[in-house]
DNA sequence: GCGACGCTTCGTCAGGGGGCGAAGCACGTT
DNA sequence: AACGTGCTTCGCCCCCTGACGAAGCGTCGC
């Protein structure tokens, strides 16, 4: 299992793949740094090994994390990785650093940002978080989907953020508010490949609606 | 990081050493079936990596898994593990998956059937448990240092065992309860290297403590 | 239907890392 | 002081794994 990840080439496809997105067996051997036979040797060991999931469309294979099981885990190695060792910063740290996806939420300074915003609407509950009615209506009042947020395996927990080292919010809660901004337009992928994929930008409207509607503060 | 983790030999030190004891560098080699020099050279590249801590006394060299972040990612590795690859069950699986330590506190099916009893005492926090009054008082009085175990960095959080798919106790208050069952002889360590050396054994006295002071059900 | 494209399979090669034995060093013992 | 023990360093071998190019298979576009 940890040789899965060990390898330099898979790593790199990992960490695209932690931005959320479905990637094609080519973004990932560009990603990778490599050509299309050894990427797709490498894929399909991760397929093999759970790690990934496989989704044919037309002459495309995509590539996802498979369970989010699997994503936590590799979020817990990078964490502990960033503390083991900790070396220069990473390639076009900065951007990173500011506002990126984990697997299907915000993380980053944006991340820790929302989590403070939300942290006097949040109650302590076994394995988590709940949102306090004011909250709530906060959220909903921006276009969150609450309900859907729900039906997750968990409703809102911590999320360890391996490069502010401060939890940031992950679950359903932070998919949804994830979602909303995208659908927005208040944050938009960065362009690029590789690990740039995770960066996002967050529009001068988006910093607008978080500060007034939702009081986060960048 | 992933790569110090990917090696059969390297693996099978950090099991053992994730007992919680610290061991010798003889001792690791015997459990990874390997010679003392290749013994040597991985565990220097473990401790380079900060995956353990070595703690030179006399003419040994003992060596313990340095942090309890450390601990907890190989814990979450090896539940991923379970989960991702259900192979078939583990070299004397059924004792290990009865009674173990996983890093300072109990596991398997007594770290559960522990999890179980002490439910209805604790009160949802922030990453974690509270105890009530009432559980205070029935550990108290079997012995368990609260005081100290309130000084650890998290009083009571779950730990997920990767045994039994479920979460048991992990923090200051189960290393608490763990080193009360050592010390009062309720519990004792397996015989033995390797693996089993994670396995311990509750007495027939401390089957009747857990049972009558604390209501665990084995 | 023909070519272009995306991906996979096969064969081959080179590099790196794990393994051991022999020797060296440090500590404790007699 | 001399020996035994635990551990490390050094040198060497070998296997495993990742890398690519060429070729084959399936899908989409003109």
């Amino acid at each position: 299992m940890a040789s899965l990840l060990a390898d330099p080439a898979r790593a790199a496809m990992l960490q695209a793949l932690m931005g959320g997105e479905a990637l094609t067996a080519g973004e990932l051997a560009k990603v990778a740094g490599i050509t299309a036979p050894t990427a797709s040797a490498h894929l399909s060991r991760l397929a093999e090994g759970g790690l990934v999931a496989v989704h044919a469309q037309g002459r495309h294979r995509y590539h996802r994390v498979a369970t989010d099981d699997v994503a936590r885990a590799i979020e817990g190695m990078m964490g502990l990785a960033a503390v083991a060792s900790p070396r220069a910063p990473w390639r076009g740290g900065e951007t990173l650093r500011q506002a990126r996806t984990c697997w299907d939420h915000f993380a980053g300074r944006l991340g820790v940002a929302i989590h403070a915003a939300l942290r006097p609407d949040l109650e302590p509950v076994a394995g988590g978080w709940a949102l306090s009615d004011s909250g709530a209506r906060r959220l909903r009042a921006v276009g969150v989907d609450l309900d859907r947020a729900h039906t997750a395996a968990s409703f809102c927990r911590d999320c360890m953020d391996w490069s502010e080292r401060r939890p940031h919010l992950g679950g359903g809660l932070a998919r949804g508010i994830a979602e909303t901004c995208f659908a927005q337009g208040w944050v938009r992928r960065a362009p690029g490949d590789g690990l740039s994929r995770r960066c996002v930008n967050v529009t001068p409207e988006g910093a607008r609606v978080l500060r007034e509607a939702l009081r986060v503060t960048l």
